[in-house]
DNA sequence: TAGTGGTCTAGACCACGGG
DNA sequence: CCGTGGTCTAGACCACTAG
């Protein structure tokens, strides 16, 4: 482990066994640079980390606080990439249906995925009981090789990094919000033309190629998204 | 300005100006800092930046790359804390009320708006000519000691980075899908039981306080959204 | 195995906040 | 004014990619 996620790691437990609340002070730099016999740039890069989380901020002349770590229990981060399984309790899975098509849909082709053989994927996912989510998956089989039902009922993400050892980099996601049609309604528990968040999105991996083009339709009633902005650019 | 943000600043210029696009490589860091005749950790900075924008992407032991910058024109940046005016065109407001009020509602109280006077203000957004939000908007008046309808017509935001000379720091959100009720519904001139995606967000200043708490009701049919993660942590 | 980005150090100097 | 965080340098060494 680097020494900055160690770093940034200690405080969070740090904030934790201390029970620390928005708008507390944290040890200064030099202190935290004592306290892990770590320089200056490691403890920077690991308040970085810990700014872009939402944990701390910083203010230039005075010192380091904590920030509001409000309950997010039961809350689903928009913006973390691995989406739900890093906050969201008891986490599965119904597998609707699974085929091997020659091709995507057009509007996956058009987000970046292969034009080539992919495995789609139709689930119902749940979290403690409740039906949260519909998600349409393709995977490209230029990347992702060899799928199967027993591994889709899973995490698939699981299985890319610890399986296929693949780094899953980055994301880009579309948004709109709209009324359910009457088959989604169906699967999700609801009815036709209530509202959903319906989010396309496009995951990368570390070479930059896209293997994964997702089509995500939310349960309105069992979803809350929550997000904390870091401290902002330009 | 820092150099980081030069460095920052040139190379997404260099982007536009040789039209590169996603996959391309940028010079190495070496060259970078020879380009901008600066040391090696003000071109990891702008590297960082940029990353974070979702401008580039970097693999270890091969070299940088520039991101999808798909057409994002008319999307919303989820994200970014100033909202809309910085990917929108044409923003404009119209006021449906101004007031000073003894406290704020409940809600804002929660979201660590201060228990005291506060200015309540809500607008009915536009982007070139449609309305895309209906914004409530509670400023404390122990923050913001002075405003008026002029102002709030205006960019409240413009008023107090620039006229206040205040910074906004950052901010937290929660979000939830749900059905337009007939008040928000006639004002965004839709339906009652419509879809809408309402934001409720908390503003904080340099020193860590709340000072301004607002709820978002939008037009579902006159919003996208867009977010483009980066590099992930832990 | 050469070459690229990543981590980390020690230290100089700057910029802001608060007494 | 002092003390804090912020920027920046030069350079050593590590870790990964690709030919």
């Amino acid at each position: 482990m680097k020494k900055y996620q160690f770093v940034a790691q200690s405080i969070t437990k740090y904030i934790q066994d201390n029970n620390l609340k928005h708008g507390d002070k944290l040890p200064k730099m030099t202190e935290l640079m004592a306290m892990f016999k770590v320089g200056k740039s490691a403890v920077l890069q690991a308040l970085s980390l810990l700014d872009q989380q939402g944990v701390i901020y910083k203010i230039q002349g005075s010192g380091i606080f904590v920030r509001n770590s409000s309950n997010l229990t039961g809350y689903m981060s928009l913006v973390q990439n691995s989406g739900f399984t890093q906050t969201l309790p008891d986490v599965t899975s119904k597998l609707i249906r699974f085929d091997l098509l020659q091709e995507p849909p057009l509007w996956a082709h058009k987000r970046g995925l292969p034009d080539s053989a992919c495995y789609e994927a139709v689930r119902l996912r749940s979290t403690a009981g409740k039906i949260f989510v519909l998600e349409t998956s393709y995977f490209t089989q230029s990347e992702i090789p060899f799928l199967s039902k027993e591994i889709v009922k899973g995490s698939i993400f699981a299985y890319i990094r610890n399986g296929l050892n693949k780094e899953i980099r980055f994301s880009d996601k579309l948004m709109k919000i709209r009324k359910l049609n009457l088959q989604e309604a169906k699967l999700l528990g609801l009815k036709e033309g209530d509202p959903t968040l319906e989010v396309r999105e496009a995951f990368y991996l570390s070479q930059g190629q896209v293997f994964d083009a997702s089509k995500l339709v939310y349960n309105y009633q069992n979803t809350e998204f929550f997000d904390q902005s870091p401290d902002e650019l330009v």
